[in-house]
DNA sequence: CCCTTTGCGTGCGCTGCCCAACAGTCGGGC
DNA sequence: GCCCGACTGTTGGGCAGCGCACGCAAAGGG
């Protein structure tokens, strides 16, 4: 896919586009490739196009938790704007696909002289805070069915196709949840004809449906980024 | 108290902390007053001196659930280094006292002209990642014993001072609980002669004890700290 | 001084999720 | 064709936290 099939790379006048471009080198995104451990430095910007990751992380005996999601509407190292410090997350692929990736010690040269890519950026790591807040409270509030039909529409949205790979013990780790409690969610989204799935293929039927019977997260989460992104590129004033 | 009695300011070389102090005012904080409300604009840049606050999201029926607490240690308004968008939280007055803000076109002005103030902010920014990343798993692993611990220890240190007032309605807001389950952890706190209160004042009795029944949270977030933000300014290169 | 307000303690039934274990089913490799 | 590994479904016991409701005690104001 073009690399415009990414929604900040497309926000980007040609210019600063262009620049980006230069600088960066395609990726494939195999499944469960780590991008990124916990706490270690991330050693370049990615800019998903086909393919998206999730951030997950671990605390005590529990190894993970998803607490964000990452694919061609966004970008993972907006974080490097801040310092040279470890990353607060585990990065994995979830979904394969192809990615645009950009070396650390170039993207901060490319963020210090383009203000148009900055300002992307910065914005999209508003986002990634407000969606953090909000992770903390659907974790504190929300039940394993609502939340199970957020994650997958956020995966429906990333994916780009009704069908995508996906087991209930990955669920399981991704919600934070033990696996009969995915078995229970799932089987009463399938019954309900939002979902089908078979072995490790999960196909999405309903979606509308699916949107109701998410927590307000999914939507919120949406009308931030609308909110917050920009609708289009700020004048090139280089 | 004095400026450099918060610990973000006192990072800061000579020139730089003149410049922030020349733009700066005194506030005094109140209990239980609202700094900000939740997604919309923040006026001013806050360092507090004596004085704390807690950062709030509200989700659904819910109306609050801490995500953050900010004190001497800290700052509020980091974020509008990012862009001029609405904050993710509420902002509350926690603990009554002193404070510094600076309006928020001024401190993005001093942003701009001073790399030290930058990078402190940046890095500052980059905890608050860490901390809001971690409260989720928080919110969904640990329980109320554990996390009414870690709260104590937070206020504990923000307040200095062993004796601070708070409610059990208050406890319950802040954790996202009911007033009942605060009234079971504290009453088990308090038999173990980890605490001791009456009427809305809690005294922190015996501190190592109460790190012992805190969740691995507090000291993650205290070392997280202590690992990015700079020991001492960085040389002053204006 | 009474009376209201505010804060703390308790009991009871319920539900959502946990831990642990086991049984069926599909698919690929030898 | 058979076996083994990966995935899905089920069951039973237990507990943390919820909603609701009531009782009590300590300020504090008129």
């Amino acid at each position: 896919m073009a690399p415009t099939h990414n929604a900040l790379i497309r926000l980007l006048p040609t210019v600063d586009r262009q620049q980006l471009l230069a600088r960066s080198e395609p990726v494939t995104l195999t499944l469960s490739q780590v991008l990124c451990e916990g706490h270690s430095l991330l050693s370049h910007a990615y800019f998903p196009v086909s393919g998206f990751v999730s951030l997950v992380v671990g605390v005590d005996e529990h190894p993970s938790l998803e607490v964000g999601m990452v694919g061609h509407e966004g970008m993972l190292g907006s974080e490097l704007l801040l310092s040279t410090q470890p990353m607060p997350w585990k990065v994995v692929t979830q979904g394969a696909g192809q990615c645009l990736r950009v070396e650390a010690k170039h993207f901060r040269a490319l963020v210090a002289q383009s203000l148009a890519l900055r300002t992307v950026c910065q914005r999209y790591l508003m986002v990634r805070l407000q969606q953090l807040s909000r992770a903390a409270a659907c974790e504190r509030f929300h039940t394993i069915g609502p939340r199970l039909a957020r994650w997958l529409l956020m995966s429906h949205d990333r994916a780009r196709a009704d069908m995508f790979p996906v087991t209930h013990v990955f669920l399981a780790l991704m919600l934070g949840v033990r696996r009969v409690g995915v078995t229970a969610a799932a089987g009463a989204l399938q019954r309900q004809g939002l979902i089908a799935y078979r072995r490790g293929e999960l196909t999405v039927v309903d979606r509308p449906a699916l949107e109701r019977a998410a927590c307000s997260c999914y939507r919120a989460d949406c009308a931030t980024y609308q909110q917050l992104m920009p609708k289009r590129s700020e004048p090139s004033r280089v």
